[in-house]
DNA sequence: ATGCCGACCCGAGGTCGA
């Protein structure tokens, strides 16, 4: 099983990529970010022509997700539950493929709107908590996969990216992305790679890929049976390197489930 | 420290992202 996340920074601007990359890494499951459009002006043909069911949770120009799936899926939530029901971002996707619960979320940034503005990434990220502490007590097979928006810990970002009030390095943020992890849930690239920086995003700007400027924002989390079956997790850092690339990377990640034996 | 880039809206230039 082979489960991937991507922030595309626009599907419409990005679909080649996103075909060029199916085609090439074949993931069993794809959540996307930043669709940034509505269902209808996705181009979901481009993906069904490979095999994939495609699920979308869309917006005009902003935020927008979608989940792709080789073979089919049932879609269970399209927004957070827990969040306040005038909420219209589309932020989140649940959908159950395979014996698994697959959660695909955009994490609200934090950094604009000001007090407001943080306070609604706090408030989304404790029904987020919520929401995982619920599934993981029914014993669910989950993975929550997405661009969360938070560096956890001095290794994922290079120095001098972000100031220390940044809304992705702020205490309260960082508290409430191990409020998650001691949910019980394992992030796989840092627990392959304890020691790399393993980044997912580099700025367009200032010439943050060149120089390696970057951050490690993406991740996708697996509850512990799952985590018992990593094989690998790591970003496709090649795809930074494109013609007109997405500042985020794939973050892919392998587990041999289900188990044979 | 910052919006230098790139996407969105539309059909100029403002807004947003991390």
């Amino acid at each position: 099983m082979r489960i991937a996340t991507w922030n595309v920074n626009s599907i419409r601007v990005r679909q080649t990529h996103v075909r060029r990359w199916l085609e090439r890494v074949k993931p069993d499951v794809l959540v996307l970010q930043e669709i940034k459009c509505e269902a209808p002006n996705f181009p979901a043909a481009v993906f069904e022509e490979l095999g994939y069911t495609v699920e979308i949770v869309g917006q005009k120009a902003y935020n927008g997700v979608a989940a792709l799936t080789l073979g089919p899926a049932t879609i269970s939530h399209r927004a957070l539950p827990g969040l306040p029901a005038e909420d219209v971002q589309s932020r989140y996707i649940e959908i159950d493929y395979q014996g698994l619960t697959v959660i695909g979320l955009y994490l609200p940034n934090g950094n604009s709107g000001g007090d407001a503005g943080y306070a609604y990434k706090l408030a989304w990220m404790d029904a987020l908590c919520e929401r995982a502490t619920t599934l993981l007590t029914e014993d669910r097979d989950l993975v929550i996969a997405g661009d969360f928006n938070v560096c956890p810990a001095p290794l994922d970002f290079a120095a001098g990216t972000l100031p220390p009030t940044d809304a992705l390095l702020r205490p309260e943020t960082r508290a409430r992305f191990r409020r998650l992890i001691h949910s019980g849930l394992t992030d796989p690239v840092r627990a392959l790679h304890p020691s790399a920086p393993a980044y997912s995003f580099w700025d367009y700007q200032a010439g943050a890929w060149e120089r390696d400027r970057g951050l490690r924002i993406d991740f996708a989390l697996l509850s512990p049976k799952l985590a018992e079956c990593l094989v690998a997790a790591a970003p496709d850092r090649d795809e930074r390197g494109a013609e007109q690339p997405s500042d985020h990377v794939p973050v892919v990640v392998d587990l041999d489930w289900p188990r044979a034996s």
